[in-house]
DNA sequence: CTGAAAGCGCTTACAG
DNA sequence: CTGAAAGCGCTTACAG
């Protein structure tokens, strides 16, 4: 049952035109009398005609590929970002090749480098998308790429979100229930997300004068391990917090663990918050407060501004910062 | 700095041998000279040579690409199975491109064909691998794919899991502890793995003479809000169940919302039980009980499956079936 | 063990 | 608005 696959000479011969009419049409060329379209379409139709991406590729020296660079594989963060990054691609024809990598790997320059003639571009998740080495290569290769960070590299065009502004309300909205003490955990390191929370954190304390008490505050890596010692660590301390805002879910997760060990009721005897909206948030007990991102649309709008720049149209700012936004659940309250 | 790439005919030039011989050695095919073939790499790495993807692809007439298709498209499961199937595919050189869609979609079959040229195969997941005009159209069509699932389709290599066998541990585990209304939620009705959970927790009650009781079973969807409203269910019934297993984890969490509604402590009062052994599981308090399903090796079986197939080497068995495990956490414990 | 020729199915650059 | 020619960088089939 296989039959041949037709090709444009085919569509050329039983529409009577030459083969560049047909691929005018199939590229939505100008310059194509209607009554001539409509030959070739139907032509195309009646031989099942679709064409060879491999010989358009070579041709035009295009993949119509683009490649999504990251690290933290398993998050659903990740998950997210390409489901939205898939249903742009869809609309301009484009593929998605995926490519989880580390971003302290001492050969990821190797590695995009040989990745670099397999896609028309990149969009780079963090923390890969700050890794200097590999922004170095872009920019010398002259590579389109869309940068998801927290910082900016050059005039590559980037898309960030207001955690600083998020977190800052967050801790606002805590100060607001009345807690004095409240503790805060550290993302990653190595994300710019984790200083921009961070920073956050202490812009709400600065503005309602309440100073800044490193003992309540840890250094977490964004896994709920991570979150259950840090959670141990401040609730161990004699002024133990009241409320504790970990700058992920995974991390308060392991907060609410660690009440569990201590015994405390959340939200009466401390409140939990969290940074995401991830899944497991809203299924924890109780249901976290936590901050949801815009992940879908950031995945959205980087593809779209990718998508601008490899058709040659760099029109419009190709820089965008969304806002976060507050869902309040109930693992935070009064304290006491 | 835009340097243009090397072609192999730059590197045949520089060797001093024909393309064809070039070609060779990219291709690691035999029957060439050692020395040569040491020219040929010398002359290689002095131009940074890589060979062109689209140009093979346009003269093989293979794409070195290979489609997953699921549905499900921000589950933990589609993640680990992405991630074991890149896994492999690297070490064959192979791409992968992910192809979300749903299984009932009337023009799934349309779009589906649309992709058949621009992959070599497909490794087709639960509950799309069970679409019976999918499996037509592959068939018809002669693609190479592998299945995951729970039935096999006419000679088509699949891989499956023990879901029957594992549902029967659990269920016996239960009783073991001393359980004797034992409720169960059952999953979404088309996945093939629904039935066989089910199976397996009718068997365990069967083989220990204890009867089958519809009132202690619920009809599920596998996503947590569905595991919430039967879980109310069961709890609402005069003699209700001291144990309830539910067919995945996000059901499962359900379960334990609905224990917290009704004032039930976990596990004195009522124990639960899941299956998949998600991130949730593990982080869920109490930690879940649950059924490990080996994930990453089913994915890394299927890509290895195909890529055998590809090459023509459909030696040994192309059909596995492989075990799941019981992972026992504090969820679960005697009655009363 | 090695090579010369033809061809894969498109697009590019040019001509009219 | 349309087309003839050349070429993209490889592999296939054949020859020696």
């Amino acid at each position: 049952m296989i039959t041949k696959r037709s090709t444009i000479n085919d569509v050329a011969r039983l529409a009577g035109v030459s083969i560049k009419t047909v691929s005018r049409v199939f590229n939505r060329e100008p310059n194509v009398r209607q009554s001539t379209r409509d030959k070739v379409i139907a032509a195309a139709e009646t031989l099942n005609y679709r064409p060879n991406r491999s010989a358009r590729q070579l041709a035009s020296n295009l993949t119509f590929v683009i490649g999504m660079l990251y690290d933290n594989p398993n998050s659903d963060y990740v998950t997210e970002v390409q489901y939205g990054c898939l249903q742009v691609c869809r609309e301009y024809g484009y593929n998605l090749l995926i490519h989880p990598c580390q971003a302290d790997s001492p050969d990821l320059i190797d590695e995009i480098g040989g990745l670099q003639h397999q896609v028309d571009g990149f969009i780079v998740l963090q923390p890969v998308s700050d890794d200097q080495r590999l922004n170095q290569l872009l920019l010398e290769n002259n590579i389109a790429c869309v940068r998801v960070s927290q910082r900016p590299f050059e005039e590559f065009p980037w898309i960030s979100v207001g955690d600083k502004e998020a977190a800052d309300q967050m801790t606002e909205y805590l100060l607001d229930l009345g807690h004095r003490r409240v503790g805060f955990i550290i993302g990653h390191p190595d994300h710019g997300s984790s200083h921009d929370r961070l920073a956050g954190y202490r812009s709400a304390l600065k503005r309602r004068d309440i100073r800044y008490d490193e003992n309540l505050v840890a250094q977490g890596r964004f896994d709920l391990e991570s979150g259950l010692s840090c959670a141990r660590k401040l609730l161990s301390s004699t002024s133990r917090p009241t409320a504790i805002f970990a700058s992920n879910d995974p991390m308060a997760m392991g907060v609410l663990s660690a009440a569990h060990e201590f015994g405390l009721d959340v939200p009466r005897q401390l409140s939990v918050a969290g940074f995401d909206d991830s899944p497991l948030a809203r299924h924890a007990w109780p249901p976290l407060t936590t901050v949801r991102q815009p992940i879908t649309e950031v995945a959205r709008l980087a593809t779209n501004v990718l998508m601008q720049q490899l058709q040659g149209r760099s029109e419009g700012d190709s820089n965008h910062r969304l806002q976060a936004e507050l869902v309040c659940r109930a693992s935070t309250g009064s304290p006491g």
